[in-house]
DNA sequence: GCCAACGTTGGC
DNA sequence: GCCAACGTTGGC
């Protein structure tokens, strides 16, 4: 028999979900940053990693405002694949740039998207301290609606 | 500010 | 390789 395959990937599914402290890094401030976007650095969990390096060119994101908010307030776009974070000597840690693209016209809290029965399987929910989630496409069209966004208007890749 | 969840570290 | 201790995240 063949060996195992090194660390799964895993498959892509051109949708997440990326938290941050508006106070460290906030939406206003990659909405700045404009077509440069935002190296999405810092994040120095196995799990969350292994998400970014399965990040596609185009695939898009919720960004999420932790601790203060508490909800979903844009959504961004992968503009560059995973690369080694700048920030990290180690050469262990990477990270992916995103662009905004739009805000959510209404902001989705973590509040709403307990209280959805069809996002009871949400990282959001399940995986609490992730930081960098997988988010299906059901999903996606569930929390872009609950925002206002029309999902079929948004596209992935 | 508290504390539960959970990932990481390090002693054995 | 197990698991207790520890540190961090993030909701409440």
């Amino acid at each position: 028999m063949a060996k195992k395959p090194p660390a799964p990937t895993p498959v892509s599914t051109g949708y997440w979900l990326l938290k941050s402290e508006p106070d460290v890094f906030s939406w206003d401030m990659l909405v700045a940053r404009g077509k440069t976007g935002e190296p999405w650095t810092g994040v120095r969990n196995y799990l969350a990693r292994n998400n970014m390096r399965a990040m596609r060119l185009g695939d898009l994101g919720f960004f999420y405002h932790s601790n203060e908010g508490k909800e979903v307030v844009g959504i961004c776009r992968v503009i560059a694949l995973a690369h080694p974070d700048p920030d990290d000597g180690t050469g262990t840690w990477e990270c992916v740039d995103v662009e905004a693209v739009c805000p959510m016209p209404k902001p989705v809290g973590l509040a709403d998207v307990k209280e959805n029965k069809n996002l009871a399987k949400m990282s959001l929910v399940t995986s609490m301290r992730l930081s960098v989630q997988p988010v299906t496409k059901a999903e996606w069209a569930e929390v872009c609606r609950m925002g206002g966004l029309e999902p079929s208007k948004l596209q992935s890749n």
